[in-house]
DNA sequence: TGCGATTAAATCGTATGCGATCTATCTAGA
DNA sequence: TCTAGATAGATCGCATACGATTTAATCGCA
């Protein structure tokens, strides 16, 4: 009796993530780009010009993931990564002309994959909901030093 | 308008899977086990001296990831692995007694992650339910070669 | 019986994630 | 003004994931 219910929502978490990733994986496999790099195009055509911390907050991951990712995006001529002149410390990551154009063709990919996953609107929104909340739950905010 | 519905299913489905990890990370690590690691053990428990390609069948990875992990594991003195005399192809993977005191050690951690999700075990069942059946259309059994 | 097809792991290469640390820059206060 | 502390990225190391290929062993069938 090791297993409980609560062990099972974490491993159907977890296999679901990797099953959406492969389920992703053809789609975006004709355009050459991975389900994070995706992520990031997908996150800078809706607002362009962002920090790597900007970028990190929205995806929820740090520089350590993002900068070597940018790195390789910026290689393939997706993306571009300046120092914000009034501020050194910061990184302002941009779309390309061709990252835009790769963004474009990757339009269909959302509703392809919504496809695949044979949920209508609704209970793709009330899925998307309930996970949101839960992973708010799990990873609190860092709060900075909390008082 | 790139941001569909969809689309933020995938990503909460991404950053969720994240944060789950990120929660069990303080109760797997005075262990010293990752995540996945902690998937292993459970499953032997379950199931003793399953070979790599059943433990694969259940955890939803190839040899690829397995292998590693579990001459990793191997290292550490918490499995055995061994090659079935009566097909030398497959590998036999069995509790030691160190690994199955290291699993006792960590029963309380299921319920220790379940109270972190703020969820009663209905709402828990429902939603691994849910994933379950997403997983398993997105990621479609092989059928071997089917008719 | 013998050999080509299958099967089970292992290996290789690349791309994440992430804890821990480092570096450059900026900011605030004595 | 000058420096301690805070910030933003970058770097390092390690552990997954996974596509593609390789190797070893078994099986099926002429």
């Amino acid at each position: 009796m090791t297993m409980a219910p609560s062990d099972m929502l974490c491993f159907a978490l977890y296999s679901a993530g990797h099953a959406m990733q492969s389920a992703y994986a053809p789609l975006l496999e004709p355009l050459g780009v991975t389900y994070p790099q995706y992520l990031v195009l997908q996150s800078l055509g809706e607002m362009d010009e962002q920090t790597v911390g900007h970028l990190g907050a929205g995806l929820q991951l740090d520089s350590n993931t993002l900068t070597p990712l940018l790195k390789r995006m910026e290689t393939a001529g997706w993306l571009s990564r300046q120092r914000n002149p009034a501020d050194q410390r910061q990184v302002r990551v941009s779309l390309t002309p061709t990252g835009a154009a790769l963004l474009a063709k990757a339009v269909d990919v959302p509703r392809c994959f919504a496809e695949k996953t044979g949920l209508n609107l609704a209970e793709l929104g009330a899925l998307r909901d309930t996970l949101t909340i839960l992973r708010d739950r799990l990873r609190p905010r860092p709060e900075k030093h909390r008082a």
